[in-house]
DNA sequence: CAGACGTGGAG
DNA sequence: TCTCCAAGTCT
């Protein structure tokens, strides 16, 4: 006998080993008719798309210091915001926030459906549930890879990813209790993130253990299934990083559109089968010797590096010379950053 | 709809 | 070193 899991047992459990977040309110207190601010609720599941914990807590903790309310954030420099999100990857995101901010300020609200949340940039199926059940306590069933992961094993689906979602969509759905939607949420992800893990999992004190065919089968570790990944090509370019004697450095802003759209980068030819030399202004160029490696969500890069130290009247034809603070570039940036600040203090 | 879109930690 | 993959969305 195996019958399906229980949701009260789930949030039993949850009550006792929640996780103290930053974005979170606590079981307790929302036993009180405490709910969260759903500006932080919307923030922290940004950040979270695609992402840790562990690499949010310090984004967020920072972002809601400078920016407390959404209207702080509406009104906020867009170079300001995307120099704050450097380093956390899938910028889209912070473009997409910025965006929603000012809606969401102009409207005065967050919407408090599902519907009408999904309707705001950046936020799709996932985020919207996750802000109505979570900020809003709606009934409504979250849907991550945390719960793909934990309803692939407890109901044994051996389906593989994605074609199998309607079908986890489906079991998620039919264990979404109507009381503490918003604790359930939470205590489903939570569950994924510290006991259901994708490796181990720590099936001797998941609270479902009793209830899960994954590992009634001795199958569990193996789930989800997934379709084979296409390998990653490996691309090649060449950054070009100039120092006038005043301390700047050649930056330019990177289109909207596209990978690390609108941060900042140092110029040089698009990324390709191979490194295309580009300078963006005649100077005496050297190859510190040392290529930045750096792999993207769906191709590794090597890229060569040229620095230069030239005149404060240099005159760029791309970009402009401006004071870096490493941490406003995206990570691969920042990587290259480090090599050209230590060839040229030799 | 399949591919684009970052990064860092774990194993 | 290398693969996996994380509180997904957009086109």
């Amino acid at each position: 006998m195996c019958d399906a899991p229980k949701p009260a047992e789930l949030l039993a459990w949850y009550d006792r080993h929640a996780r103290n977040l930053p974005w979170r309110v606590s079981p307790a207190d929302r036993a009180a008719g405490i709910l969260p601010d759903p500006y932080a609720v919307w923030l922290s599941e940004i950040m979270l798309q695609q992402t840790t914990v562990a690499a949010v807590r310090d984004y967020f903790t920072r972002f809601m210091t400078l920016w407390p309310t959404v209207e702080a954030l509406a009104a906020a420099d867009d170079d300001r915001v995307m120099g704050e999100w450097a380093g956390l990857g899938y910028y889209a995101r912070a473009r997409n926030l910025l965006k929603c901010a000012r809606v969401v300020a102009a409207r005065g609200n967050f919407p408090r459906t599902c519907e009408g949340l999904q309707d705001l940039p950046g936020i799709g199926p996932y985020t919207s549930a996750a802000i109505a059940a979570i900020a809003y306590d709606l009934s409504e069933t979250v849907l991550d890879g945390n719960v793909e992961r934990v309803m692939a094993r407890v109901f044994r689906i051996e389906t593989p990813l994605p074609d199998a979602k309607p079908d986890m969509k489906a079991r998620a759905a039919s264990l979404t209790p109507d009381t503490r939607p918003g604790d359930y949420a939470q205590a489903v992800m939570d569950l994924g993130a510290t006991i259901c893990t994708p490796k181990s999992p720590a099936c001797g004190i998941c609270p479902w253990n009793a209830n899960c065919k994954g590992r009634r089968a001795g199958v569990q570790a193996a789930l989800p299934a997934r379709k084979p990944k296409t390998p990653k090509p490996t691309r090649y370019g060449i950054a070009y990083l100039a120092r006038r004697g005043d301390g700047t450095w050649l930056v330019e802003r990177r289109p909207e559109q596209g990978l690390l759209g609108g941060m900042l980068g140092w110029p040089g030819a698009a990324w390709g089968d191979t490194a295309t030399e580009a300078p963006p202004i005649p100077a005496s160029w050297s190859d510190p010797g040392v290529e930045v490696r750096h792999t993207f969500t769906h191709f590794h890069l090597k890229l060569a590096l040229r620095v230069a130290s030239v005149p404060n009247t240099a005159q760029p034809q791309v970009g402009a010379f401006q004071k870096i603070r490493p941490s406003d570039l995206p990570t691969v940036m920042r990587k290259a950053f480090d090599v050209a600040k230590a060839t040229l203090t030799d």
